[in-house]
DNA sequence: AATTATTTTTTACGCGCGTAAAGAATTTGC
DNA sequence: GCAAATTCTTTACGCGCGTAAAAAATAATT
């Protein structure tokens, strides 16, 4: 190295002793050039570190491989997670991650499709806000760039959808719950952001009625992505008024069973399953903290990797068959019960 | 709108009845034409809904205005925030945010770096993995790119660094936890990923040396970033050796802390300040969810605001400057005391 | 060695926009 | 109302690359 400054490929090409557009075909794909021709261009890759300027590349393409990954809220740690497997994945493939974050705000969601849409990303994948999502934008988005929703579905938007099947997650903690002990109550938010806390509330009154119990949901004032402030808001109001029925509390996710775990400590109660405890509290999702609640969580855990790997999978095959799928399959993982010490 | 599309800015020239030039200076500065003229193209804008491609906007410009957020662990909520803060400061002067993690992997690291360097980016607001960061490919990033260094230091590189006061954080945890009972061991991982921890150890044993008092460093195992885990696992092997000499630990950082109150619970320990505890916790950081540990932690908080607010005026000043400072400043932020009900 | 198949070179154009220069039109100041 | 100042239009070129077409070179096949 330490050669003088290679400006452009026309300059690249000429101490590389190769043809510019054969360069220019090296790059789209190594591998269609023959092998002693790559040996060279990459000998002077190695010796000038010319990389072509992605600017003038993608000017005239109308898709590019940029891939789009927008997540509702990276505050939360279970977004940064799906966010580093997806990102691995799509680099691996050759594809250039962009990740946005609406921070739990639809303007900003709303901007992010906007500057997306501008960066002609070959795919995008999207995990929307939910209920306050502007559907009119995303649709119209989803419309213009090959999308695939992930974590929160809205019916009918983007050519796929791969998330979890909260019907799993309910009825293995309500089933686990009612075995061992007294049947849960349902602690969720009255005005959920995510369209998931509705199919979980319905799966678990549905639970319920096949085991024959009578169910019970509190609903918590708030509104916002601040879940844990919720939760123990919401906790210290249910037990202060006692609104439980059993010893056990169903959280509709975990951020807000953190909140409550919080209210109850701060409220006297001793959570925990074993004798000489007060109350059971247990959850959904398995965020990367519930194993370090004291106690620890009873939860049930996402299929992370097969979610985020799924999707991403499908994003591919989206992406190779032109960005239209004739059907939209929504493709759904099933939970694992996490036993721990809280219920 | 509904309109043909637009193709190009010729085009969009055309139907809005004024120049491509100067459709072109509006887009650049929409002040610099006059008023009426301005009002002609917006109108246009909103009928039509173009905007200029973006790859041929930055093709020729060896500027752009991007900015390149880097950050070390995406999945540490802290960074969440500090991300949302910055982007938004970006948005509002007009430059596009660009955020990156390298989820602890020194190699992310050089990769995104090698991105960041082709997206031309005005200026990079780095948060460095600290220890295992390769500082070669720092700085000669840091050499080709306008960079200022945010929350973790790495001494001469970048035009500035921004970040709190690591000093101000100990002196103040542990004045008061000297004050209000036993003075305090000091708990954190033998090798720490981050070199604000080396200068959280000095200043602890600084401060106790002023005090008069017998400083204890207790070093745990473990590598990586799950600096949970890592406190869970080196807590249990401090309590079950009663390493401590006195009932108090202060910990490096909030996430070691969580994991050593998971730890305590685990053991039996009770913690918290008042009498009929076995343990007082107290750290450093304001994580977000330390609000809602059991029982909340006691803490220092970082000037989140101020730290971020600052960073980024800091990048702006460092881009109108030309991309160099004469010299290279580092400014840091006091923490703030926040007493909860561990210690 | 001759034929065929594959790969590379040469030449040339276009993408969408920035921007420079010179002249025309409009606005401003007095 | 007129000169000066400002803003806009016209014309034209270049950025770095993709890519098409035809010719040349190289490799594979028989």
């Amino acid at each position: 190295m330490g050669e003088r400054k290679i400006r452009n490929m026309e300059e690249f090409a000429s101490v590389s002793g190769i043809s510019r557009p054969t360069v220019s075909k090296y790059f789209n794909d190594p591998s269609s050039v023959r092998a002693s021709t790559r040996a060279r261009i990459e000998a002077a890759i190695e010796q000038y570190d010319y990389r072509p300027n992605i600017y003038a590349i993608n000017q005239n393409r109308q898709l590019t491989k940029n891939i789009g990954i927008v997540v509702p809220y990276l505050a939360d740690p279970f977004f940064g997670e799906i966010a580093r497997v997806i990102e691995q994945r799509c680099i691996e493939a050759g594809f250039s991650p962009s990740l946005f974050s609406s921070h739990g705000e639809a303007e900003q969601e709303r901007d992010i499709l906007d500057t997306l849409r501008s960066l002609k990303p070959a795919g995008v994948l999207l995990a929307p806000l939910g209920r306050t999502s502007d559907k009119s934008v995303i649709e119209a988005f989803c419309r213009d760039v090959p999308t695939v929703l992930f974590d929160s579905n809205i019916e009918g938007m983007g050519e796929a959808f791969v998330g979890s099947d909260n019907y799993s997650f309910v009825s293995q903690t309500v089933e686990y719950l009612s075995r061992t002990g007294e049947p849960p109550c349902f602690f969720e938010m009255k005005h959920p952001a995510n369209p998931n806390a509705n199919k979980r509330r319905r799966a678990y009154l549905d639970m319920m009625e096949r085991l024959g119990l009578e169910p019970l949901v509190l609903q918590i004032e708030g509104t916002g992505w601040e879940f844990e402030e919720i939760g123990r808001k919401g906790g210290h109001d249910i037990l202060s008024r006692k609104a439980m029925r059993t010893n056990t509390i169903l959280c509709s996710n975990d951020r807000l069973a953190i909140g409550l775990l919080s209210a109850c400590y701060e409220a006297g109660y001793k959570v925990g399953r074993d004798a000489g405890h007060d109350l059971r509290v247990a959850s959904h999702d398995d965020h990367p903290f519930s194993r370090y609640t004291c106690p620890s969580l009873t939860t049930a855990a996402h299929d992370y990797a097969n979610v985020s790997g799924h999707a991403v999978d499908t994003l591919f095959h989206l992406i190779e068959s032109g960005g239209r799928f004739s059907t939209r399959d929504e493709t759904l993982f099933s939970a694992r019960l996490i036993m721990r010490d809280s219920a």
